[in-house]
DNA sequence: CGAGGTCTTGAAGACGATCAACAAACGTGG
DNA sequence: CCACGTTTGTTGATCGTCTTCAAGACCTCG
C-alpha cells in the first residue's frame, strides 16, 4: 500500500487491511492548496482533519504586530490537525509552505473509528503523541540550544523524518521554505538565521540551495545540534524510498 | 467527587460515575515523593502512568554539561506521563518540584479501557491534546515574547490551571519552585530570570515570596504577556475552591 | 552560631536583533 | 531573449537583551 497517510500510520504501528480500507474510505478528495494559503485557520473549529498527502506546511501564531511563530512543521503523512477532531476551537493556524496535496477526514468518521476500533484509536492516538513529543524537543532547542544548534537540530529532525516516508535518503531533501519561514520555525531574525546559514556552510556540513537541502556530513551535524533521534519514536529500518 | 483526578477529567469533558470508578479502581496506592526526586526516569519504559495528587512536578530534558530545560509543569490532577502508555521509552524525565503525592495507573488498565470504553478513552486523549497546546504555546513564549513577556505569560498561565482544579482564587497560588527551576522552565539564566522578577515586581503586577505567589494586577499581566487562555482549553466556569 | 541554599547585585561580554542597503534569483510580459 | 519588478538572499554597522562570572546578602535549619 503506497499511500502517504497509510505508510505514515504503519510507523506507528502494524495496521490491519481492514484498518487501512476503513480510514481511506472516510477520507475526502484530494484537494490542491497554493503556498502560503492558510489550510486551517485559527479559531475556527473544523468538522474534519487533514491529513498531507504531497507537501510541506507549518502550524503556527501570530501577532498583532506581524511577529510569527511555527510550532510545527509537517510533511506528507501527517495530519496536521488531528486534535481537532477533540481540541475545539483551532489554537493555532496551519498554513501552507509549499503546494500541498491535501485530503480531509470527517470527525464523524473519526468519531466512529474511536467506537468500533481500539487498536486503530491508538494508533492516530499515538501520532498525537508524537507530534507532542516533537514540540518538547523544539522547546529544548529554544531553550538551551544556541542558534547554530538549533539550526542543525531541525535540519537532522528532517532528515529523519522525511526518510521515514521515503522522501530522503537520510542526506538530501526538498525543502522549499524561505529563510524569512525558517526564522519563524527557529524563532529567530531573518539576518541571523540568513548568518546561521552560512556558518553551517563554512563548516562543511550543509548545502542548501533553490529548495534543495544536502547534510553534507550527517555526524557532524548531529554533533552540532547534540541530536538524539530517540524522540521521534521511528521504527529501526526506514522504508524505501 | 472530590478526586483530584476526576475533577481534572471533568474539566475535559463529563464522564460518567461507572467511568469514574473504573478509573479509580484501576489506580493504585498514593506514594509520597520528595522534592528534587524523579517521578519518571529518562529513558524508562513504564507499565504505568503516573497521576498527581498533590504538588508540583516538571518534565525535563537535560545535556551532559548539566543545562536543563523543562518542557512542561505539572500540578495537581494532571497526568505527567500518560503517553508513556503508547510511546515508550520516555523521551523527558519527571522530577516532583515540591513534595508530591502521586498515583500510578497500569498500562494494562488503559489498554483495557482503550478497548472497552471509547467515551473514556477520548477524555484522555483529548488531556494529552491539552499538553501539546500548552507545549505549543510555550514554544510561542521561548520564540517570540521578551523574556518578560514570557515570565509573565506563565504566571497567567498557571493561575487559570491552577484555578481550575480550585488551587487558586485566580489571583494567588502557592508555588513552590525556586528562581533556578523556573530558569529552566523559561530557557533563561538565573540572573536574569531574577531580573524579571523584580521588574514585575516593580510594575507592581507580581509578588512572589516564600513559595506564595499573588498576581496584583492580572489585567495588567495579561497584558504584558499578550495572555490568551483560549489554548487551556478549559471550560467557562472554574470549580469552587 | 555556622553552613548551605537561595536571592540579589555589579560588571563585562556575547549572541542575536534591528536598521539599512545592496545583490542575486525568479517570474512575467514585451 | 531581454527588461523589469518582486521576492529572496546577503552584507555591514549598531544596539540591546540576556549570559556569564563573581561576590555579597539573606534566610533557614541544624
Amino acid at each position: 500500500m503506497n499511500h502517504p497517510l497509510i505508510r505514515k500510520l504503519e510507523l506507528l504501528a502494524p495496521i490491519s487491511p481492514g484498518e487501512k480500507d476503513l480510514i481511506l474510505s472516510a477520507a475526502g478528495l484530494p484537494r490542491r492548496i497554493e503556498p502560503d494559503r492558510d489550510i486551517v485557520r485559527e479559531g475556527s473549529s473544523p468538522h474534519e482533519s487533514i491529513l498531507v498527502l504531497e507537501g510541506f506546511c507549518g502550524r503556527y501564531a501570530s501577532f498583532r504586530d506581524g511577529r510569527r511563530q511555527f510550532t510545527a512543521l509537517h510533511i506528507a503523512g501527517d495530519f496536521v490537525d488531528l486534535h481537532s477532531f477533540l481540541l475545539k476551537p483551532m489554537d493555532h493556524g496551519v498554513v501552507a509552505l509549499s503546494p500541498c496535496t491535501i485530503v480531509g477526514v470527517p470527525h464523524e468518521a473519526l468519531l466512529e473509528i474511536t467506537e468500533k476500533h481500539p487498536h486503530l484509536t491508538r494508533v492516530l492516538w499515538r501520532s498525537t503523541l508524537v507530534d507532542g513529543a516533537i514540540h518538547r524537543q523544539w522547546l529544548v532547542s529554544m531553550g538551551r540550544r544556541s542558534a547554530l544548534g538549533h539550526a542543525a537540530h531541525l535540519f537532522c529532525e528532517l532528515a529523519l523524518r522525511l526518510q521515514a516516508v521515503g522522501l530522503s535518503d537520510g542526506r538530501s531533501f526538498r525543502f522549499p521554505v524561505t529563510q524569512t519561514e525558517l526564522a519563524d520555525v527557529l524563532g529567530l531574525s531573518l539576518v541571523h538565521v540568513n548568518r546561521v546559514i552560512q556558518e553551517l556552510r563554512a563548516k562543511g556540513v550543509l548545502n542548501w540551495r533553490g529548495g534543495e537541502v544536502v547534510l553534507e556530513d550527517f555526524e557532524a551535524m548531529a554533533a552540532l545540534a547534540e541530536f538524539n533521534p530517540t524522540y521521534l519514536h521511528l521504527p529501526k529500518q526506514p522504508v524505501e524510498a
